[in-house]
DNA sequence: CGCCTTTTTGCAAGCGTGTGCAAAAGTTTC
DNA sequence: GAAACTTTTGCACACGCTTGCAAAAAGGCG
């Protein structure tokens, strides 16, 4: 009664075996004997007992945790990323600890330097870039890392990305199809390098055909900035008739901005494009032409790496593709043309 | 370089003292001089020495995990909350285990077995209502168990719930001042205690009034359900003039489906009240009135419950104020009258 | 300096598990 | 039935840490 959890030894005691065949009725692959086995599950399932993950964990070199390191964990993209990380993980047998960098002290070192503490056996960063410094004692603490729509140059983790180019060089056709000619993008002033990727794809792109490109950032990746970027946009002389925006958030920002407080109307007197394709671009009050992330391709290739043996050569790197949704923000047909 | 991790024995062995000083070193409060503290950081920074929490877990009886059991955890709302609980947890010294129940098989039973597993000191549900033999268990295993917004009769958690009548009760006279006379109440057919605490409450308060409310029930709670709802709701003859939805989700499906498919204006056709107060609430399409979830709160007092000593007595419940958020979809005089 | 009190330190015994190794038990073959 | 083999089992050590206990060191006081 005292004793609050019960042990192998307990278990062992009851059963009237030794504790190693306990561990070992646990343990998948080892040799037990059926009537053992039979006997030990027995006193397991009366006592209530659990093998102890964090005892394993000190013994084997695994602990079966991976973690999560996140920010802004509320947005819609990053939510459902992390749904489907925690369900993909789990099936395969991990558990996911899950780190928020939302504070500014140390953030995302800090976070890693937690995942040591508990010897997790990864971590998924989905914010953030960490230091290298960071990255190195985790990689030589034999931990695998992810980084996820981040690409840098650090050497060792697996790194995610999308073609964030092609699909800018996909959104300027789609626009230029739709009869557009005064193209603008709108960027957060974040400045991670896969957003910037899309916004340096969307101005070549544009230039290939001869068009310049309206650049306005401000803000973090949100609903507000997005807002704000339309009150700054559709007061300028020579209005946009087409927006690439870097993310959904800040298309549905823009979006609302445009037809309450300029009464534009979308798509005739405007086209625009998102990014992520979150639940919200589907709503009947937006829907939203967007590219959609790749969140099962992403999910799955991110567990199956961490599963793979070969820690040393094998992919260090994916690129996914990103398909572009259609919805109603881009007209079909050239207007007044 | 082969060994990967290091240990408390080989800063030890670098700083020319015991493990005992490590050890002692890395546990405030302990007893160490300040002179073997300088020299066992030093040996420790140089070597990238991290307490392993595992094994620190093993001694002690806290491990310092606490398990977050959720389901659809990419839902605003939940997301919202997920992201508010790690990080009180991380600042209270904490780490968060984030366990998906959305795969059917054994869900929550499983999760907190999963728990037990890793030897949490305490799980907080967001979803889902465990079977009362798994509660116990976690409970005899001394675990620390907290319900948020799912209350029942299970004793033992720490139960947070809001108080869904009032709010219901406010949502009533809210509509009547605006002239409203014929009132519904959208539900999902989750049937979680919050949910149906909400709509019980909305009866019982119309019925003070002389006034019957049409319910319907469909589906799950998301937007999707507040979109078909709105399909059954007002091609009924006689179409309601106010609807209370039990969750914001669904009341910005509500709306959609009101202005697209039946041109309703809101508010002047239509009022909508809705619950939980997530961002989209306030996004300038919708401009939704609604409860607001006292996530600050709920947060807090959680985490404060799972630090305050006292594991017996004490309060076991706790009841917060959902205040109503006005914006644009209820109106301030009756029309027509 | 001797005695007493306080602080610091190392020893060793755990915590709950996995696993190599050798002994024991069981199985096959002649 | 003995020999050769395979399977099962228990012992004991390891994993990395905390902590009670007693010895050692340091400090205080007459």
């Amino acid at each position: 009664m005292n004793k609050s959890f019960v042990s192998a030894d307990d278990v062992a005691k009851r059963a009237g075996v030794s504790r190693s065949a306990v561990s070992r009725t646990f343990t998948p692959g080892a040799s037990v004997s059926e009537e053992t086995r039979q006997r030990v599950m027995e006193a397991a399932d009366a006592l209530g007992y659990h093998v102890n993950q964090l005892a394993r964990g000190l013994m084997r070199s695994e602990s079966g945790i991976v973690c999560l390191v996140v920010s802004e964990m509320d947005t819609p993209y990053r939510a459902r990323l992390v749904r489907a990380l925690t369900h993909e993980l789990q099936t395969a047998g991990k558990i996911a600890m899950l780190i928020n960098t939302d504070r500014s002290d140390g953030s995302v070192d800090g976070a890693l330097r937690q995942t040591l503490h508990y010897r997790a056996d990864a971590s998924i960063l989905l914010s953030g870039l960490p230091d290298k410094a960071i990255t190195r004692l985790c990689l030589n603490s034999g931990q695998r890392i992810v980084l996820i729509n981040r690409d840098d140059d650090i050497e060792g983790p697996f790194r995610i990305n999308l073609d964030d180019g092609q699909a800018a060089r996909v959104a300027v056709s789609a626009f230029l199809r739709a009869g557009c000619r005064r193209l603008a993008f709108a960027n957060s002033d974040v400045g991670t390098p896969s957003l910037m990727a899309r916004e340096r794809g969307f101005i070549a792109a544009a230039a290939e055909f001869g068009l310049e490109v309206m650049v306005v950032r401000h803000g973090n990746t949100v609903y507000e900035s997005g807002r704000k970027i339309a009150q700054t946009l559709f007061t300028e002389p020579k209005r946009p008739d087409a927006v690439f925006c870097v993310n959904d958030l800040m298309a549905l920002g823009l979006m609302d901005g445009a037809k309450h407080d300029f009464g534009l109307h979308i798509p005739e007197d405007l086209c625009v494009v998102g990014f992520d394709d979150i639940e919200q671009s589907a709503w009947t009050s937006y829907s939203l032409t967007t590219f959609s992330q790749p969140v099962d391709e992403i999910v799955k290739s991110s567990v199956a790496w961490l599963q793979s043996e070969a820690t040393t050569g094998g992919v260090r790197s994916v690129s996914l593709h990103a398909p572009l949704i259609w919805r109603k923000t881009i007209r079909h047909k050239s207007v007044g043309a």
